[in-house]
RNA sequence: CCGCCCUUAGCUCAGACUGGUAGAGCAGUCGACUGUAGAUCGACUUGUCCCCCGUUCAAAUCGGGGAGGGCGGACCA
């Protein structure tokens, strides 16, 4: 059964690792992990991008999560993947890379309990190099290509568009990583991971996917950070509450798809849900007299639900959004001024 | 190495044959309506027409050269 050991919100390990996941691969490798989280290692990569997002911060999250649980964590800052992502010289990725690592500091990851690891202090070792191109032999380019997250549809994949998930897969031994975590979006990498590293004599690795925010202003695909609206540890409070309240946000947890038959999800209650009510015990919405004056919720589904009945006005839901999400980056925000 | 196609608004593209310094859809911005957003109306904004040279009173448009991108062929010792 599961462990007996309880955390401060009232958790087993096991749920605290997989709370807000998407999905795990597979639930009986993370249950056994759970016994033993204090000898384990987890990571997530990140391409270095100058400003930390609000999709950074949702792996950040679960990072948090797993430090709490016991786990040792790595975070790669994948300064040779964005070289092959065509994002600028290493130079210029070495400063962005530097940028992100302490705006993840102010986010809150702990300095003393995280590796940060530059993917060009061992991805030109010869060892890691002849791995490379033994995963080269073993994955079919078509294979390579649909692991790609980042390859946007219509462009023409280059050869370092599909290293780049080979990288990634073989990352994952060289960092001794026991737990490889990321966006649903990075299912295909991992899968392929899970697929080929036992080809090179390496273990089959477990994954945790979180969520992927839907956009902000339409509720469909991915919240971007290169395109439309995203929220930042560099926005200001204003930039929040105006961004927040252009949000679409219909009161409902389930929106209807669109006229062209997309799926929408409601951005306003997944921001909520991911961000807001694993850092705080209480959600207080400040509501004026004439609507009927504050609401507390002390979890999210209660907060939904009474989106859904009506109880709660969308209006009221995203000022105390961006109220929250201010706080929760205030701290960061002041440290990076200094 | 050879051949064909493409390059015009943030995006997808029309306009080119029949020269007169540019258009549509989407996106965006702003209003109206909703106590949010969306939807729906109404208004508005946007350009080195890939670059250079030439022809012309006048070139996105015609001619020449170049660059970038895509596709195919050939070579297969």
């Amino acid at each position: 059964m599961k462990p007996s050991l309880v955390h401060p919100l009232g958790m087993d390990t096991y749920d605290l690792i997989t709370r807000n996941a998407a999905e795990v691969v597979t639930e009986d490798e993370v249950e056994e992990m759970a016994e033993s989280p204090e000898v384990k290692r987890a990571y997530v990569g990140y391409e270095p991008s100058g400003v930390l997002h609000i999709g950074h911060m949702l792996t950040a999250n679960k990072l948090i999560d797993l430090q709490e649980a016991g786990f040792d964590v790595t975070v790669l800052l994948a300064d040779v993947h964005a070289y092959l992502n065509d994002k600028g010289t290493f130079e210029e990725i070495r400063d962005t890379a530097e940028r992100m690592q302490q705006q993840f500091i102010a986010y809150g990851l702990d300095e003393d309990k995280t590796d940060f690891v530059y993917g060009s202090t061992y991805q030109m070792d010869e060892e890691y190099e002849l791995d490379l191109h033994a995963m080269q032999v073993e994955t079919t380019l078509n294979r390579a290509q649909r692991a790609m997250a980042e390859i946007q549809s219509g462009e023409t994949a280059k050869v370092s568009h599909v290293v780049y998930p080979l990288m990634q897969a073989l990352d994952i031994e060289y960092l001794d990583v026991d737990l490889a975590v990321g966006g649903i979006d990075q299912r295909k990498v991992h899968m392929l991971a899970r697929e080929n590293l036992p080809e090179l004599g390496y273990d089959s690795p477990t994954s945790l996917h979180t969520p992927i925010l839907a956009d902000l202003t339409t509720g469909e695909g991915k919240m971007s950070s290169s395109e439309g609206v995203t929220i930042s540890m560099e926005d200001s409070a204003d930039d929040l509450a105006e961004k927040v309240n252009s949000a679409y946000c219909p009161p409902t947890r389930d929106p209807e798809p669109d006229d062209d038959g997309n799926e929408r999800e409601n951005p306003v209650l997944q921001i909520f849900e991911y961000h807001v009510f694993p850092r705080f015990e209480e959600v207080v919405v400040e509501r004026p007299d004439q609507y009927g004056g504050n609401l507390e919720y002390g979890d999210y589904a209660a907060l939904a639900d009474d989106l859904e009945s009506g109880e709660l006005h969308p209006a009221d839901a995203k000022s105390a959004l961006a109220d929250y999400l201010d706080r929760l980056i205030e701290p960061g925000r002041k440290q990076l001024q200094s």
